[in-house]
DNA sequence: AATAACCACAACCGCCTCACT
DNA sequence: GAGTGAGGCGGTTGTGGTTAT
């Protein structure tokens, strides 16, 4: 059994590529309008190297739109939060943050991001707080933690409810949770990610916009069906996935504005909570389908990230506010 | 100054998926 | 539907640089 090798390693260069190995690849491809083959490019091109070595050279050095230089701390935010929805789908990930690598990505993970979550008490593997799983783990060590447990666990309580939803929704299948990654469920968040909904998400600064927005069920409308450059996400595809999806997000908020939006529109509380049910119908769905994008758009996450921002790149992480973690989780209820 | 320990990142390896026959 | 090859992905290792002793 087992696969021919992608090349005959016998005689091919490995390690450390040199300069001219660069320029010898470079031209190449510049000279041909792509790579074409790879595993017939090493000896198109004049390399002693694996086909393999090439494309991943290419991919992840040579490439002209590649960005150098250390990551900024919205990067670093954007991946730690994809992180949490994809898990390690670097590639996935990666497709978010224009012009860095997976391998760019993953190495960064392993060395700062990873460390910084264990620092904070979280497994970075799942983004729970340790003491969730075993009375022996340590507890959180800083408000920062207890900030990031709640969050998490109101993320984990979404993934239960999508999870219960997807039974209700039996003729549409569903992604499964993001801690069983699937090319679905990675597909399914980049598309919400790359919405309107994720742009929003992204960029929630401007309060009384979102607040106007509440009260306004056509702009909820228009926002949830109009999905940029995602193929045909539409309203009725994205709610039901969107309730938990948002309401993870979204339970990081604890703002007055937040409380406001809850009080604007009957049952929403209970939407978020029990929308769960059994009983639940599709109309309560739809009702979730906007509740939950406003939960979305109320998500601070200017604020809420900052606990992981860092006077310089790679310092200690330093803790957040005490004025940050007011948070209470009135709409949050048990499974 | 020497060297051990640590860190960051480039590169490799093996498995998986998908397209093609 | 099965077999095969190519590309892609994620985990791991190797290497060079930096810092501490």
């Amino acid at each position: 059994m087992g696969r021919t090798p992608c090349c005959d390693k016998k005689g091919l260069k490995k390690g450390p590529w040199t300069a001219e190995e660069d320029e010898l690849l470079v031209n190449y491809i510049k000279k041909n309008n792509g790579h074409g083959s790879w595993r017939s490019l090493p000896k198109l091109a004049g390399l002693l190297r694996c086909g393999k070595s090439c494309r991943l050279r290419w991919t992840n050095y040579l490439r002209p739109d590649i960005k150098r230089g250390p990551f900024t701390q919205e990067e670093e935010k954007l991946i730690i939060q994809l992180h949490g929805m994809l898990g390690n789908r670097w590639a996935a990930i990666a497709s978010q943050l224009p012009g860095r690598t997976d391998n760019e990505i993953k190495n960064l993970w392993n060395t700062h991001l990873k460390k910084r979550l264990i620092g904070m008490g979280l497994d970075p593997l799942t983004h729970e707080p340790y003491n969730s799983h075993s009375p022996t783990t340590k507890p959180p060590a800083s408000p920062a933690t207890r900030h990031m447990a709640q969050w998490e666990s109101a993320r984990l309580e979404a993934e239960a409810r999508l999870s219960r939803e997807s039974s209700i929704f039996g003729a549409q299948p569903l992604p499964p949770l993001p801690h069983q990654p699937t090319k679905i469920d990675s597909d399914y968040f980049l598309r919400l990610w790359n919405s309107e909904v994720g742009d929003s998400f992204r960029n929630v600064t401007g309060r009384g916009d979102h607040k106007a927005a509440c009260h306004s069920p056509t702009s909820q409308a228009s926002s949830s069906t109009k999905c940029g450059s995602v193929s045909a996400v539409t309203t009725d595809q994205v709610s039901p996935q969107l309730i938990g999806f948002s309401a993870g997000m979204a339970s990081g908020n604890q703002n007055e504005e937040m409380m406001e939006c809850k009080s604007c529109k009957s049952n929403t509380e209970e939407v978020i909570c029990g929308g769960s049910d059994s009983s639940s119908s599709i109309d309560d769905m739809d009702d979730c389908s906007d509740t939950a994008f406003q939960l979305l758009l109320d998500f601070p996450i200017n604020n809420d990230m900052s606990f992981l921002e860092e006077g310089n790149s790679h310092d200690e992480y330093a803790p957040a506010p005490a004025s940050m973690f007011n948070m209470e989780n009135s709409f949050l209820c048990p499974l």
